[in-house]
DNA sequence: CGGCGCGGCGCC
DNA sequence: AAAGGGCGCCGCGCCG
């Protein structure tokens, strides 16, 4: 058990038990061999405040690790989880000034005044009665490292002795919360997932420039000089001005255009595709077509390319833990939105080819699985889960099933969707239930939790507000419209949250468990052209979104990395959801290029 | 000039 | 009239 943490720009490695002799004090240019010693030496679980200040430093000097607590990702969940709300309510926890918020809690300063806790000495991480079924090494026991940077943004210290105190706090949180096992494995996901996203950052995308520029050519045109557009978008444009008899129209002008799609007949209120789409008229087709070829020249256009793509990698910045329920961000270059159309300059190395894989309707078999709802899991087992609700005579074809399915976990109550709700509900009480309950919770402002203990945010002043207007003895009938519709979207929020959430965490631990077997595989020789970390050799992540991921490999391990994504899908339900039969299947390919995946 | 809200749209 | 959840990024246009 050890910690590293700094002062003055130098790191500590220390053990918990003895904070005070510390193993190594070095300076940053150090730092790096004496993890790798200190790794090998002990396999630890390192602790530090915040991965992504700290970790890209050791990759790029080739030192990757296996397990590591990140402090601020595990603490923006502790604080705010129903699982850890009774011994919250104690008031002995509260966060550390000098930890910063989470990233998905930007404002919420943590809470001052941080009391001594007991000394735990529990471990955070053992999970006997799982080391069986846990192939990732993610969850399981080890010895506890912890590392702190230190302070980096504000300047200012953090002690050895905070770093400790701040592990501590987390860790009799969690032996005294509702649920430690599902809080443990939910920080060890989360901080798998922060050296995932850091490791995915330093690998990058491979990425194929001069694919890139043909499909920009061939659909948009020749790259234009400076402040011009290419020559498909302008005759896009010249043939939408023409038909609106409006040949100065700016078209990237949301107010010039709909003056201009209304003085020439054209009765819409919005200038979206989805609106003009219902409409006749000889400038829609190409003004639709305008859009989206406006839309890949600014969003993955020349400009794009220049900026993100060097040396052959597509690099984003990845921000693990986020969104509120869990999901990823990213904060640069989009990679959470690559559309369809540029996939196909996603190619694997020489030599090298690309496993890709995505869990198939993962959000409704969540869904079933936290609601034990053995009917529903049954729909989905072996099959297309909308095919077996079709064959289970719910509904009367698979498309019905999907918007029927997407309705229930997103809150519709109108149109196609909500009236199929209703036949979901009979079929499937219980998973109805569990969303419905979510909703409810959440128009009442309360506070609804995933199946590892993330919880929610609470309504913010909007909701407040709305609510204590309608409850003013003078509240307009307007008032009370108004308020119920605030706490309906907020339902809609809170309902969906319990499954996006939950889904995000059977991502976390699927990814979590596969790691670890990418890094079985002995490195490649590293060839003269890329000399990058030592993961770089050997088949490792290099994309995440959501339900999916890219690995890239050397081509004679692809069977094999394919099946360990394979097994550590299976082994994600079994952590998340033990005995009950639900099926999480992937979709996979081995491919070269990431285009290929869909086929 | 930068900051910001909005409409719009890409992904899941 | 009300309207399915979560995101990030773009350009526009307004603001100071």
């Amino acid at each position: 058990m050890i910690i590293a943490g700094t002062e003055r720009a130098r790191f500590a490695i220390v053990d918990p038990a003895r904070p005070s002799q510390p193993l190594a004090v070095v300076g940053s240019d150090e730092l790096p061999a004496a993890v790798r010693e200190l790794d090998a030496a002990s396999h630890p679980r390192w602790v530090w405040a915040e991965t992504h200040l700290l970790y890209p430093a050791l990759l790029e000097a080739g030192v990757r690790v296996d397990r590591c607590h990140d402090l601020r990702l595990c603490a923006a969940i502790l604080d705010r989880s129903t699982l850890t709300e009774q011994v919250r309510s104690s008031g002995r926890h509260g966060r550390p000034p000098w930890l910063p918020p989470g990233p998905a809690e930007a404002g919420t300063a943590g809470a001052a005044a941080p009391v001594a806790a007991g000394r735990s000495h529990d471990t955070l991480f053992e999970l006997d009665e799982f080391a069986d079924i846990d192939p990732a090494g993610a969850v399981d026991e080890g010895s506890d490292v912890r590392a702190s940077d230190t302070g980096a943004t504000d300047g200012s210290a953090v002690t050895i002795e905070s770093l400790a105190r701040e592990l501590d706090r987390q860790q009799a949180m969690v032996a005294e919360s509702a649920d430690p096992r599902a809080l443990r494995l939910l920080l060890a996901a989360e901080s798998a997932g922060a050296l995932i996203g850091a490791e995915m950052h330093a690998a990058g995308i491979p990425w194929d420039r001069a694919v890139h520029e043909r499909v920009l050519e061939q659909t948009l045109g020749a790259r234009p000089k400076p402040g011009f557009k290419p020559a498909h978008v302008e005759r896009l444009a010249a043939a939408v001005r023409a038909a609106l008899a409006g040949p100065s129209v700016n078209l990237d002008s949301q107010v010039d255009l709909l003056r201009a799609l209304r003085r020439a007949g054209i009765q819409v209120d919005s200038t979206s595709r989805w609106e003009l789409g219902e409409h006749d008229h000889p400038a829609i087709e190409p003004l639709i077509a305008y859009k989206k070829l406006m839309r890949l020249l600014s969003a993955n256009g020349w400009a794009w390319l220049d900026e993100w793509v060097h040396d052959g990698r597509f690099r984003p910045d990845y921000v693990p833990g986020g969104t509120a329920t869990g999901r990823w961000a990213t904060s640069g270059g989009g990679a959470l939105q690559l559309p369809k159309i540029v996939r196909s300059a996603v190619v694997a190395d020489p030599g090298w080819t690309l496993v890709v894989a995505d869990a198939a309707q993962l959000e409704p078999r969540v869904l079933a699985a936290m609601a034990r709802d053995e009917a529903m899991a049954a729909a989905g087992r072996g099959r297309d889960i909308y095919r077996g609700i079709v064959e289970s005579g719910v509904v009367e074809n698979r498309d019905q099933a999907k918007v029927a399915i997407l309705g229930a976990m997103y809150g519709a109550t109108t149109g196609d969707s909500g009236r199929l709700v209703p036949r979901l509900a009979r079929a499937y009480p219980r998973a109805m239930a569990l969303v419905d309950r979510a909703a409810a919770t959440g128009e009442r402002g309360g506070v609804v939790t995933t199946n590892l203990g993330r919880s929610s945010p609470s309504p913010g002043d909007g909701w407040r507000v709305a609510q204590a207007q309608a409850s003013q003895p003078e509240a307009t009938p307007a008032d009370e419209r108004r308020a119920r519709s605030v706490a309906r979207e907020w339902g809609r929020f809170t309902r969906n949250f319990v499954v996006q959430g939950s889904a995000a965490e059977w991502a976390l631990c699927w990814m979590a468990a596969l790691r670890p077997r990418l890094a079985q595989f002995a490195p490649v020789a590293t060839p003269a052209e890329r000399s990058g970390p030592v993961f770089e050799r050997m088949p490792h992540l290099v994309y995440f979104l959501h339900d999916e991921i890219i690995v890239h490999t050397p081509r004679e391990h692809a069977d094999e990395v394919a099946a360990a994504v394979h097994e550590t899908a299976h082994a994600a339900a079994r952590l998340l959801f033990g005995d009950f039969p639900v099926d999480f299947p992937l979709e996979s390919a081995i491919v070269d290029s990431y285009a290929m995946a869909d086929a």
